[in-house]
DNA sequence: GTAGGGTTAG
């Protein structure tokens, strides 16, 4: 080891930034006979885990490499940082014990670290949903949350204000708010950061009178406070009281356009998206990931396939790492618009899968018909129990649908029973609508009507109205009259199904009911719906 | 010899 090849690869070091140099670096040190030196293990670790420009997993696979590095304390953090903010939450908390269990030294900013690895697990958990393991997963990752804290007491770290805003960031996302204010009151000289933990913290259990008493009390308020704002308004569907906030507020950040951005998509207001989306590069704010994923997500809903090109474009461009939620929004953009190819190649980049990717995959070659790569996929996904992924309510869905394009009626009935017999998963009204829909096509309708009315719902319309249409191909007119009469009893008959009952008549030869149906539409005034479609017109969208 | 933190948006 000569000093000038420490100092010359010190100095490219400091220049890093890409993965390739990286790559190159390390050949380069490794030859020169440094690479042993934790320094540079270190900026390694550091630069995959957490640059824009990074690879978690690679970061991962250095850091797994020897027993020097997994027992430093700072690359240790580094990791457990990278995993408390990535799409998983739960390697963060292994870091953590993997720290306590070979007593690798630990201070505030581990502390800091671990407690949003618990806030964020549990939120994880909680929007993954449906399924009876979830709430002694939560209470697992709620109990770890309250020995954590237990432990910042005992080492003496609960006077750190960024760990004091971990731990009421942590109580709120568990649901226990007054926990939260108990321990926010007990805060001396409380931070500008703590107030708006607090505040969103009132929002999001739907107590707008504490959370606004906050906001008044306040000493002053930050951007940080108005955006909260923003989001109460977007979360009640309020765009428009979101866009008076937004646009009297005295300072904008990428979070507040973020916040207009996601609530535009969220009631479906795509062009609108798209238009603060270009308003936001106008006056020069930076997109950042969170943006990008709004955008692709009206580009995979309007099938705006050339700017959801762009992104992906100048992503590449950037380097920019394509994981977590950004991967998966890339993914499913490429998916809904129809690029199967590139949704491939997105899927087996993304050396760390979440469920979703997978769901997405699945359901992408399920709907463009690729039905044999799906199943294919699907088993991958099940011999990769190992990896902790399993599969969902959504994946069958996948499944399911693949079994309805190609008529497979054996295999979906495997799938279904399959889905609760081994992962205990309940079906909800998706699953019993792609049964229904699949066997009524295959004249087996009679089963299809018993699995309705076996069905454990309240609104099985959408079933009776799919078994209605496959009474007109299948010009079975006595199953069809009881589905009329079954979504009589909901709320009112649309046009469609008069349309679907009268022509099952007329095909039959039954004027007389014909006639029939016909008044009774005009005397109720049933609706009739316009039709209208999307285009993609100069990067907008328009609707004819 | 030396890095790094908490809130709002998905």
């Amino acid at each position: 080891m000569t000093e000038s090849a420490f100092w010359r690869a010190t100095c490219m070091l400091n220049k890093l930034s890409s993965m390739s140099q990286l790559k190159q670096l390390q050949a380069i040190i490794t030859k020169s006979g440094l690479h042993s030196h934790i320094t540079f293990t270190t900026k390694f670790i550091f630069f995959s885990a957490l640059s824009t420009m990074g690879n978690l997993s690679y970061a991962y696979s250095l850091f797994q490499q020897s027993s020097i590095v997994m027992n430093n304390p700072f690359i240790c953090n580094t990791m457990l940082r990278a995993f408390s903010k990535s799409s998983f939450p739960f390697q963060a908390l292994y870091i953590y014990n993997h720290m306590k269990n070979t007593n690798v030294v630990s201070d505030s900013f581990t502390y800091n670290f671990v407690l949003k690895a618990c806030s964020r697990a549990y939120k994880f958990i909680q929007e993954s949903g449906s399924c009876s393991c979830g709430d002694d997963e939560l209470r697992v990752v709620s109990n770890k949350g309250a020995e954590i804290h237990c432990e910042v007491i005992k080492i003496g770290f609960e006077n750190d204000h960024c760990v004091q805003s971990s731990l009421l960031y942590m109580y709120s996302q568990f649901g226990l708010v007054s926990v939260a204010h108990h321990l926010f009151d007990q805060i001396k000289d409380t931070s500008l950061v703590s107030w708006n933990i607090m505040i969103s913290a009132y929002d999001r259990i739907d107590d707008y009178e504490s959370a606004d008493y906050l906001l008044e009390s306040m000493p002053c308020k930050n951007v940080v406070s108005w955006n909260t704002l923003i989001s109460r308004y977007i979360r009640l569907s309020n765009v428009e009281a979101a866009r008076r906030v937004f646009s009297c507020m005295p300072e904008r950040n990428a979070v507040s356009w973020n916040s207009m951005i996601a609530g535009c998509v969220s009631v479906k207001d795509y062009a609108g998206a798209l238009e603060l989306f270009s308003q936001m590069q106008n006056v020069g704010v930076k997109p950042t990931e969170v943006t990008l994923i709004s955008v692709l997500g009206a580009c995979a809903e309007t099938g705006a396939l050339d700017i959801g090109n762009k992104i992906h474009e100048s992503l590449k461009v950037c380097e920019h790492k394509i994981e977590g939620y950004l991967g998966n929004a890339l993914l499913n953009m490429y998916c809904k618009c129809g690029n199967l190819s590139l949704a491939w190649e997105i899927f087996n980049r993304m050396r760390m899968k979440t469920l979703s990717c997978w769901n997405a995959m699945i359901i992408g070659l399920a709907v463009h018909g690729y039905c044999e790569e799906a199943f294919k996929l699907f088993s991958e996904m099940e011999e990769s129990l190992g990896s902790s992924i399993r599969p969902n309510q959504v994946t069958f869905i996948g499944v399911l649908v693949a079994c309805s394009h190609k008529g497979l009626v054996d295999k979906a009935r495997w799938y279904f029973d399959h889905m609760v017999k081994r992962y205990q998963i309940s079906p909800d009204i998706k699953h019993y609508g792609c049964m229904v829909d699949l066997l009524s096509r295959h004249g087996l309708l009679e089963e299809a009507y018993r699995m309705i009315k076996t069905a454990p719902f309240q609104n099985s319309e959408v079933l009776w109205r799919t078994l209605l249409g496959a009474c007109r191909t299948q010009a079975n007119m006595e199953l069809a009259k009881i589905s009329f009469q079954q979504l009589a009893k909901f709320e009112q008959l649309t046009i469609g199904d008069y349309v679907l009952l009268s022509n099952i008549y007329a095909e039959a030869g039954r004027w007389d009911e014909v006639e029939r149906l016909r008044n009774e539409m005009d005397y109720l005034n049933v609706p009739k719906e316009a039709g209208y479609s999307q285009i993609d017109m100069n990067e907008s969208i328009k609707l004819s």
